[in-house]
Parts: C-alpha cells; structure tokens; sequence
DNA sequence: TCGCCTATATGATAAATATCATATTTAAAA
DNA sequence: TTTTAAATATGATATTTATCATATAGGCGA
C-alpha cells in the first residue's frame, strides 16, 4: 500500500478514477513540498507542466491588479487539484497560487495526467465535470458582481467560507482571511469590506474576535445575501 | 459526401477531430432547427440533453436578474456548440440562450457526444480545452468586472465586438446589439451605456449612425481599454 | 405617409462605493 | 516587557454609477 493511495486528494478529485496500477505509476512521479501561509505555490505566467494535488491546507487562486490590489478569483482546499487549466491549455498560468494557510502539495507532471486522461475514460471525465464546475462557479460570480451589491456579496461570502471550511470549537470560522483578503474575494475596497463587517457586528450579524469571524445570525445573512 | 462533414462547426469546433465514420454518426443523430432573432434555443433550468452546433446566425447566453435586466455571459458565433457545459455537469441549463442575429443550429444528442467523449481522445482533449478556454475567458472578466470602470469595460467590449464579428461594408459594427444588450455584456444600466457612448461619439472614438456604431479610433479604444 | 410604440438620448438627482486621512488595536520583534 | 510595524477601524469626502424623469428619434404596421 502506497502513500498516495490512502491520500485525501486521492479520495476527493478526479483522481478517485485511477486504480491501482495507476496509482503506483502516480506515486512514483509525483514530488511533495511544504508550502508556508504566505508564500506562492506558483505566480501569474510562470509554467508549471502539471497540476497540484492540495493534501492538506488552503491555497488562494488570485491576479494582482495595476493599482496594487489582489483579486482573489477561488480558494482552493485540502482534496483539490490546482494549475488544471493552465495545463489543460497548454498556457502558462493567468492566476498565482499562494497559501492562506500553511500547505501540503503534491506536484504531478503533465505528461501523467495526459495518460491518464487518455487511457481511462472515468478520469476524463472526472477532470472534465471538474473543470465544468469551476466555470459554472466562475459564471455565477460574474452574475452576482454585477447583480449584487457589496453588502450582498459580503454576507453571500461569509456563508460560503462557513459553509466550506466550518468553524472552531469557539465558533470563529476556521479559515482566517485577512480583511485585505476578504475584500479580494468580494472585489471592494478593504476599507469598505471593513466597515461593512462593522456593521454587521453592529447588527449582531456576526461577531468580530479580534481578526477572527463568527457568524451569529446565519438565517439574516442568507435573507441579506439573496435579497433583491 | 455528408452535410454534416462540410459544416463549418465540424472544421471550427472540437467535431473536428471526428473521423469519417463518426461524422456519419453524427448527421443521421442530429437535428436541424431555425432560431429567429429574439427566439430562445434554450431557457434557463430547461434539460436540453445535448449540444447545439452553431451553424449560421449569433446567440448569446444570459441571465435574467432579479430586477428584469439581462446579464449576457458570453456570446456565441458561427462554429462554436452551444450547452456543452449543462451537459457535462448532468445539470438543468443554467443560463438561456437566445438569437441575437437569425441562427441554424442543429442538436446532438448527449449519447453521441459521450460516445465520442469515450472512443476519440483527440476529440475529449479538444472539448476539454474550448471549455477551459470559457473558464479563461470567464476569470478573466470577473477581473475586469471588479478592476474597471465602465468606460473601461465599454471599450473593451467595443472592440472585443470588432474582433470578434468584423464590420460592415459601411465600417459599422457587423453585429447589431441594441443599447440594453450591450449594457447587459459590460454590467452596467442602459442608460449608462447610452451616456457612454454619447460620450465616446463626442471624442470622436465612435461615431453613432443610428442604432449603428462604427469604431473611429481603434487605438484610442485601446488605451482607454487598458488605462489605469 | 401617418401615427404609434419602442429604442435612444440626456438631464437631475440619489445611492453606492472608493479614496484619503487618521486613530486604534494587534501581533511580532527586539 | 517594550518597541514597532502592520492590520483593523472609522470619519470625511470625492467619485462613480444607478435611478427616475422626460425628451427625441427611428422603425413598423395600418
């Protein structure tokens, strides 16, 4: 039994397809690094000739704007490929990876993922509904930057770190984002993103713990979030 | 000598990586229809179970909001299929398509699409990447949704339409969108569009010839495009 | 061709959001 | 612990954009 075998990326991802052979063949090729909060996985134009498996850990996919801020276009956790599309395109990467919190990765050449992918029809399309998801995820956002306003969008985002990441024992949500970061993922000013999470504290919405978050009220944020 | 092997879908789209024998397949599976201006092919949450092959004619694909107006996600020519993404995902349609010029389509049915998903790599390669290339295309316009202005993103769509479509014999813009749809593809409300462009004509980087437009000042268009 | 409906146009104003300035708090480093 | 830099917070203001009102023009059927 192999390590990769009994990995969660393995469980989660399109990955789940391969059988066993496969997987030796995997964990044969592939390379693990560490990954501090902070630092980058890879940066926008850099090529990087195959994908990353997110064993554990949570990576934002962003593109730094003329004016200094970073757009945050998807976070990306433990169970998760990354650098799919860019390899996929034969592109080098339009977005930078970097780590909310500290990571585990594992690299996995192109050449692996282009055998598989045409030596096993399940991974195909595997990769493909993937790959799918992320452009229906992608459509959505752009519908509810144009559609939303920001306080709708900030408590649409709130619910899904909640959501996805859950919360600690002491109820803050467990994914810690800087304001900076959150304005990011919103697309707003921080300042604004700032005084927006004043006011809902001020409505006990939320609570503020120092930087951390807790979601106090989630029915008033979803009726917020989907309000006309 | 079939129909379907001369079209200009199966030279454009990911179709061309069928053999012979498969094109044969595929002309006695599809259907042809004739979609007039304004006409949906498909509405939001309706199950289509295939693909639309764009022959002739442009669509685009939206979503109604809330407040009644019409968010346009992308546009969609001659060459390019059509609710590839829904049936990947084995999921309702999540936008409508509808005509913006007078189109032929025709539809493939989702079982000849997986069977040549299955037997022809060079074809699930090829569709891989075309959606990849809207998920591109996608990131990249929720970047600019949230780092330009609406100046910005009308530029940049004036000539995106140029482009894209050409223009007539009378440099007008081959494509005709009234002011509402082309608010619609920027984000932004038809009156804004409007001054806009009134703006724009009074610089002379547009001129306006009726409901017509002609692009004077490509470079001028340009640089307000990619400004700070 | 005329009248009518709709699309386009433009002005006035309101609302949302960004920007700049400056506290205040937090966390890390010395 | 003390010091210091960075993150968070909040006020004042400017800018962008939406909304509402109304005018004008274009195209289409009678």
């Amino acid at each position: 039994m192999n390590k990769c075998d009994q990995c969660i990326v393995r469980q989660l991802s399109s990955l789940k397809a391969l059988n066993k052979e496969e997987v030796v063949k995997l964990a044969n090729s592939k390379t693990t690094h560490h990954i501090k909060k902070g630092e980058a996985i890879f940066e926008e134009g850099e090529v990087t000739n195959g994908v990353f498996c997110v064993k554990d850990g949570v990576g934002k996919l962003s593109k730094l704007s003329a004016n200094g801020k970073d757009q945050i276009i998807k976070l990306v956790k433990s169970g998760e490929l990354l650098g799919q599309r860019s390899m996929i395109s034969n592109e080098p990467a339009n977005l930078s990876a970097k780590a909310v919190a500290d990571m585990e990765v594992c690299f996995i050449p192109k050449s692996e993922i282009i055998h598989f992918f045409n030596n096993n029809n399940q991974f195909s399309m595997n990769l493909m509904q993937s790959i799918c998801e992320d452009l229906k995820e992608s459509e959505n956002d752009k519908i509810a930057l144009v559609q939303k306003t920001v306080k709708q969008r900030l408590a649409e985002t709130l619910l899904y770190l909640h959501n996805s990441f859950g919360e600690n024992p002491d109820k803050t949500l467990k994914i810690q984002l800087s304001r900076e970061e959150l304005a990011g993922m919103i697309g707003t000013a921080t300042e604004s993103c700032i005084r927006l999470l004043s006011d809902f504290n001020k409505l006990n919405l939320i609570e503020l713990v120092g930087k951390k978050i807790v979601l106090q009220d989630l029915k008033a944020l979803k009726k917020i979030a989907e309000q006309l």
